[in-house]
DNA sequence: TTGACACATGCCTATATAGGTATATATACT
DNA sequence: AGTATATATACCTATATAGGCATGTGTCAA
């Protein structure tokens, strides 16, 4: 999920289920390196395969992601209370502006 | 943060400010390595450098990872949908399975 | 069965980067 | 000033991997 290809190709099945093909097309690379690509992320499991004919749809499995998204959440508390820190500092900022020039901005 | 290295260290920022000597402890990697690693998470604007004497104090930068919460948040719906047909499923298995053996597990 | 299509894999090369060691820089201590 | 401490950087080597090209494998159509 590092590399920007491969976000390319989780953002293009976002949406739903592509065949490689369509994927080539979509991410602009030569089908050998979706190919590539979409092993690498079938083997981390963040991509579930269908097999339809001679095609193979992909899909996102958002199960995957889930153990990111709660790593990362783990951090909404740091960024909360920094913005909770930003909001106060404004808060007097503005107070003492107030102060300063009557109420004009 | 593709790094495990990287997820270390900004992993023992989360509780607060640590210095650089205290975060080789912490991972258990080389001196100039943690350096390099923390010049990275600068560059890209994951971590905050604050200068206390001859110490360098790193604190994760929440604001930073926001994106990457957001990325991932736009997955959240694919997976809740995932884990609503899921439960469907056990529903209707579990239903077929009270009529099959008269409710026992 | 032969050919066209859809996809995967193998091999090659170039590049990125991790970790190692030595060293530079800056600050505190005496 | 001289030394110890804290951190950063430079340089080297090994490894991983991205992308390119050729080819293998499986599926559909005639």
């Amino acid at each position: 999920m590092a590399e920007p290809r491969r976000r390319q190709l989780l953002d293009a099945l976002a949406a739903g289920e592509r065949s490689v093909t369509d994927l080539v097309h979509a991410v602009g690379l030569a089908q050998p390196q979706v190919s590539k690509h979409l092993r690498v992320l079938r083997e981390v499991g963040a991509v579930d395969v269908r097999e339809d004919g001679r095609h193979r749809l992909y899909r996102v499995n958002g199960h995957a992601l889930k153990p990111i998204h709660d790593w990362v959440a783990q951090y909404e508390r740091v960024w909360s209370e920094r913005f909770g820190e930003l909001d106060a500092v404004i808060e007097e900022l503005k107070e003492q502006g107030e102060k300063a020039d009557g109420g004009k901005q």
